[in-house]
DNA sequence: GTATGATTTAAACGTATGTTTTAATTCTGT
DNA sequence: ACAGAATTAAAACATACGTTTAAATCATAC
């Protein structure tokens, strides 16, 4: 090719913009702009904006849920080897991790973890749809999986608990940088490592809560 | 007048596209087709369309606030009669309970609760500016009154739990009626009473947590 | 080296947007 | 009833958008 790959440095530029600016706020013509192509080129390679976000989210979605799952999968084989239930924080680990650690491996990467969570406060319709159809699986085999290690807990209790755990974990994806409703004197940020035993911390007292 | 309240009808129109499909997503020829008025009434009574959006969600922020934070106050003022420390549901309950509660009081503001979950998750520079400036001193007092009750946690850990209680309850503003990245063979809605317990329970375990 | 297919380019298309303008209309106070 | 201010109305404005077109350029295989 002439230009070395102008559909990743499109997908690059797309995934920067949207998770920046939100989607409909963000123009093929400063995507093309920035990622110095020419604007049809986005027609040319995806066929339209739309398919282009798809595009850029199935790009990390899709291996991201492929670590997710696995480790979900070891998981719970390895408790059943044992004739155990797995207990809920590794479970949620398995979830919360992968996503988190993402923003270890690079900027490119720290602007999908911005955009998912984005997506899951968009209105539905644009991206939404694409997104559950992706997550789905393992949101059901997550559950199953909390349900097997929290038997005393109602589905809908559960379900709704769970949900609340997505809630923050999309929250913060998004806030990652300056956040501060709350302006700290020390406001040291922490490391992802440290945050992810923080949250645990917190999903898992709320999870385990018996009531 | 001769229109009832033309002000009063763009912002209800407003507030239920914009909660709808997104500020970005929503038109002015929209709105004012909806709220059977003239398109140039938007400029005329707001100035922009940025400024309407601000009218909108100040309009039902500021009361909110103010119910807030007097509960709180009351709360605080309680507790130092007795010489003790409030407890932290209590506290979060406060917050918690009229945000919740809006939805029972008819559509127009369940759309503004859905807004109010949306405006948290866009991109900043249109809203959250707006939205922090009206939050921000409530903020502060709220993050007192649970340093106060829970003196055993850092401030980093706190804010941070606080973080996530936040995160979970703008997803839920959010996702009031069709969340169902996890399909339920029984997902019964349960009434917003129920659904505010619920939350207490997980919120109040995650906080209080000792780790 | 030239023909073929893939890609890039520049320009235009049609449409939709937020905003402004100017005139008509309605309300208010006397 | 009437003057003046406030509001509404219809139209136009300038601009930005996603998409398409048609020619130019490139890469590759014969």
């Amino acid at each position: 090719m002439s230009q070395p790959d102008t559909k990743q440095r499109i997908l690059n530029s797309a995934e920067h913009q949207f998770a920046t600016d939100g989607y409909h706020a963000t123009s093929l013509r400063s995507i093309t702009a920035a990622a110095a192509v020419n604007l049809a080129a986005v027609n040319y390679h995806f066929g339209s904006k739309e398919a282009l976000l798809e595009a850029v989210i199935i790009r990390r979605l899709d291996p991201l849920n492929k670590i997710r799952l696995g480790k979900l999968e070891a998981l719970l084989k390895k408790a059943e080897q044992v004739k155990e239930v797995p207990a809920s924080r590794d479970i949620l680990r398995t979830f919360i991790e992968p996503t988190l650690h993402l923003r270890q491996q690079g900027s490119d990467t720290e602007d999908f973890v911005a955009l998912t969570g984005r997506i899951l406060a968009e209105p539905r319709g644009v991206a939404m749809s694409i997104f559950i159809h992706h997550m789905e699986p393992l949101m059901i085999r997550l559950f199953q999986a909390l349900s097997l290690s929290l038997p005393e807990l109602s589905h809908q209790t559960l379900f709704w608990r769970l949900h609340f755990v997505i809630g923050s974990l999309s929250h913060i994806m998004r806030c990652h940088e300056r956040h501060s409703i709350v302006p700290e004197d020390i406001s040291i940020d922490p490391s992802v490592d440290e945050l992810v035993e923080m949250f645990l911390d917190f999903a898992t007292a709320g999870m385990e809560e018996t009531k």
